[in-house]
DNA sequence: TTGCGGATCAAACGATCGTTTCATATGCAT
DNA sequence: ATGCATATGAAACGATCGTTTGATCCGCAA
């Protein structure tokens, strides 16, 4: 009912309207967030996108092939722009390296860029996986847990079975993942409410990196 | 189409049957675990059940009535089989303590118990909030966490700001949630999968209270 | 101008879902 | 036996959803 066209220039497009296809993406992604797969309908997809109900069969061939195009660009885009390197060079201390993978882990669940919808998005497809998952962890997730593997492994040094990686290199990611994973109950919770705040993030990062490393200690002279 | 008689006892039912609603909410339960709040059916429930389609609507009035009470029912359920005190005194060690609240999160998560479905249904509420999750934080999670606050208070000394006590806290919470919050990850990468079994589920509460209480080891004679 | 292909539109189709309706069966007090 | 409240059954209603259809608009090459 709004502005049938799109706010982007004033001038006309060049060619033909590259718009639709990209509008359709950005409210499929915003709804599919607030509402799940199921729970946004085309319709309504269509609507805010300022489109007509028949432009999602045409541009994307049907409801689900669109939503494993929001999943794919939205995390693709999250990873881009939130790199659990953190532009640090291989050679940098592990310290500096685990503290930049929590920051960037933390950074992508609390929409610290722009759209804040990408990390309900991530929740819902733990709970209700698709079929973008498999793409999701053989291209992301998959090589950045490696990456993580690696620096549990050298601060917990080589005598360390590979089991106890793993679990270690989980218990960094679960402290990050709990804050947008459970965010219903962190919003009901009053010891854990003020840290919703987005200014909060920064704090939640550091404490995650010091708790883990903490945690991962080398024991240097312990009982052996 | 299978038996309409519910596979109970071979006498007959008492008064009047009271088999159809405990064996809706059976059924409810699975298929809300499986299929989420909007994709099971009522006809699908009913039919699982063995009962007509208009069972549920007039045993529980509509279908988001039936939902809140299998959230009530499996929530509480979860609550009585694994408590976080483990069965243990008030004035148990806090390594022990910790240790039973880390176990009894797991197991609840992880579905040691009876049904396996109660952990999925949770983190559906997680992603997707309905008004059944005010009760159960109230309930049971509220208070359980504030339990597991008075640990970690013990555990950190008098010392430590509040702030730094709900960050660690939460950071136990996030440790045992993980491993069905991110189930689909988990299942996906190689390095996780051996956890999935039901038997790492000791080894899984282990790990978790060891990293944890060595993070939270009291800085005795730190720079202060 | 004409013709054409891509894009958008209103309208409708078929399927499914939650819910309702009304008939019927059952157990129990009278 | 009779009346009544509870419970179950088959069938249908109204609403909504994903998708399809056919017409229409528009920019551009011939």
């Amino acid at each position: 009912m709004r502005s049938k066209r799109p706010p982007s220039a004033v001038s006309a497009p060049p060619t033909h309207d590259e718009g639709t296809r990209a509008r359709l993406l950005a409210a499929a992604g915003e709804l599919f967030a607030e509402r799940g797969l199921r729970g946004a309908t085309v319709r309504a997809i269509a609507e805010r996108a300022g489109a007509n109900v028949a432009a999602v069969n045409y541009h994307f061939g049907d409801k689900s092939r669109l939503y494993v195009e929001v999943m794919r660009s939205s995390f693709g885009e999250a990873l881009a722009r939130h790199p659990t390197d953190g532009g640090l060079p291989a050679d940098a201390p592990v310290d500096e390296r685990l503290r930049a993978f929590v920051r960037a882990l933390l950074a992508r669940a609390r929409g610290v860029g722009r759209p804040a919808w990408q990390g309900r998005l991530m929740a819902r497809e733990m709970a209700d996986p698709s079929a973008a998952i498999d793409v999701m962890v053989r291209e992301g997730i998959a090589p950045e847990f490696e990456r993580l593997l690696a620096i549990v492994r050298e601060l917990l040094g080589p005598r360390v079975p590979a089991e106890a990686v793993a679990l270690a290199a989980a218990s960094v990611v679960s402290q990050c993942l709990f804050w947008f994973f459970a965010e219903p109950v962190v919003a009901r919770l009053p010891a854990l409410k003020p840290f919703r705040e987005a200014a909060a993030t920064e704090a939640i990062a550091r404490h995650v990196a010091e708790f883990s490393r903490a945690a991962l200690a080398r024991p240097k002279g312990r009982r052996r």
